[in-house]
DNA sequence: TTAAGTACCTTGCGATACAAGGTATTCATA
DNA sequence: TATGAATACCTTGTATCGCAAGGTACTTAA
């Protein structure tokens, strides 16, 4: 049975909507977000994390700067930009969009 | 600016889901899946959904049925198997996590 | 017999999640 | 001072999947 398969391919496309939330509400570094979404039960891979932040970095969506931490290396906390906000209004536009859909298909 | 690819992102794991969803209420043929997504606001296109049917259909979760049409070609008419219910009845709860998660991080 | 419509399917491409492996910095301890 | 552990950032290779484009086959009507 795929049943892992699907479910994971459930959360692929929900995982950079979901990082941008969490960001939106705090600046993180790498580690806080894997931590955090891993309490809302959503898990990600360090190796899925760091590309997509770059992308996102890349694309103008996302900021960041460095920070000393107590303990080990410094860290990247990242932040929304003026257009990751935008970005992010229009990807909760697509999720009412998705929760329609389904809705409708329950239904 | 990537919305509206991060938009197809974010419906692409929810297609199985949403098909399956589809079909647990009747049985469908490939055009009928497309037009009743599409009223759903969900687009799907011919070149994804067959190659999907016929993966699920390999894996043993959907079956299907030759119909006449009165106009046109026979129309393969897809239905959930016993497996295919218990498989959706796995992802209605990774759904529900999902949406748990996103308003975890929204509230 | 030919053209249009309908239906099913395949191929090639790009995007992306993930596993595994690699580099660099810090700190405690031998 | 040297070394090992912990922390943090990043890259590479693979598999999967949606999508655009193109192809095959059957039916009906002109």
């Amino acid at each position: 049975m795929n049943t892992d398969n699907t479910k994971s391919q459930m959360r692929k496309g929900m995982l950079e909507y979901c990082i941008m939330l969490l960001l939106r509400q705090q600046p993180c570094y790498a580690n806080d977000i894997i931590q955090k979404l891993h309490e809302a039960d959503m898990i990600v891979m360090e190796g899925t994390l760091y590309p997509l932040l770059s992308r996102l970095k890349r694309d103008g969506l996302l900021g960041y700067e460095w920070r000393e931490s107590t303990q080990g290396p410094p860290r990247k906390y990242y932040v929304l930009t003026d257009d990751g906000h935008e970005a992010l209004a229009q990807l909760d536009a697509s999720w009412e969009e998705i929760l329609r859909t389904v809705n409708i298909l329950k239904s």
